[in-house]
DNA sequence: AAGAAAATCACCAGTTCAGGTGATTGACTC
DNA sequence: GAGTCAATCACCTGAACTGGTGATTTTCTT
């Protein structure tokens, strides 16, 4: 069975130039070549694409919003994203909209079929720069925080939660069944620990360091 | 000239065969080639390597850990992990510890000579099921908030992040040059348009939805 | 059984904050 | 030129918070 493919990008002579490479190479054939998503889910239901070659940047609705309307509506289709332009934002938004791969536009022809199997295999294909990226991006996302090992007791941690979620010692003393006198008592060891001397300091400490 | 490549892997048949590979391939040499990573900063010097290729399981001194000395002490070789399984946590780790790419043992001799290439070039080669991992966990990571479109004025965008420092009205007062009621004024802006009543709901709405 | 730590309560003084009203200036828009 | 908005300042009240003291009970460790 041949992939079907379907291309959303709006400059004709590319669209045009993909629809010949992609109906040219064995085991794919194209289904639909559009020049803006603005009716995609009508032209997805008629392409009935098991890839779909999206451009970032197309006038009306981005590549972007497509992406997350398919992935919406037809999860089942996977979608390589294809742009001019290696940028951090666009990239990490197409990725969490749920695009499979990622690649520039500038990709040989050998590699863009082997992109489109790969995308159909449930691969990742991604061009070397913006695998590149995708890896710092990784890594400047989780090792922020070096737990400073602060040790609050159970007591301590559910009235922090308490805090951060802006709730007044009144209403934790409330919500827990105990004094606001106690509540006080609680917030300033808290305090202690986390070497803070404010509510708000100890929310964003407690936010950052995943305290709670 | 050619790319230095060591290779660090405790299984001789399989150190030996990807030896004979890189040695056999054009444009490439290997310099050394190690059964564990124990005396891993030694070894470095001697095969002054641009290319290191790093086992994951090894006994003694672990790969995650040999790529924390090596990108510490050596931060211009670049690290192609290897390994059998496809473990979250160990792919996770080895690319947080710093490694360029990541590919599975069983990736064909021809594929893995690619790899090595760009990982010198610096690209990110990953096997396909990898770089598929690496973008799950890279949605599971930050796609929590959707941002609500806060739009505060610069002013109070600085309020705000002096606010999550945990400041007072009266040191954000004399850092901005300000009087306090001022101070005052902004933050009871910034709650309207953040819809909170209180310090630490603004804190941690801030910094959740990375407004700061 | 002694000691430590957690959880609880109380009182208190001074400070800070939340939210209300009202007002002026300058910049930008229609 | 009227209207809007950001930024600025002022005054006020009641509520909330910070941080200090001291004390009791339970639970866990040694």
């Amino acid at each position: 069975m041949e992939i079907k493919v379907a291309i959303f990008e709006d400059n004709k002579i590319l669209r045009q130039s993909l629809q010949q490479l992609i109906d040219n190479a064995e085991g794919m054939v194209c289904t639909g070549a559009f020049g803006d998503a603005n009716r995609i889910v009508r032209n997805i239901q008629l392409a009935a694409p098991d890839v779909v070659l999206m451009d970032i940047n197309m006038p009306g609705t981005s590549g972007i919003e497509a992406v997350q309307i398919l992935k919406e509506k037809f999860p089942q289709v996977q979608i390589l994203m294809q742009t001019v332009f290696e940028e951090n934002d666009k990239i990490f938004a197409a990725i969490c909209s749920g695009a499979s791969g990622y690649m520039l536009k500038k990709t040989g022809p050998q590699k863009m079929i082997e992109a489109i199997h790969e995308t159909y295999q449930g691969g990742a294909p991604m061009t070397a720069s913006v695998a590149v990226k995708v890896l710092q991006m990784f890594r400047l996302q989780s090792p922020a925080q070096k737990h400073e090992f602060v040790d609050l007791s159970e007591r301590e941690k559910e009235i922090l939660a308490l805090l951060v979620k802006g709730k007044s010692y009144k209403a934790i003393a409330s919500d827990c069944f105990i004094s606001i006198d106690t509540v006080s008592t609680h917030v300033r060891h808290i305090y202690e620990k986390l070497r803070v001397h404010s509510k708000s300091e100890a929310v964003a400490k407690a936010i950052n360091q995943k305290l709670v």
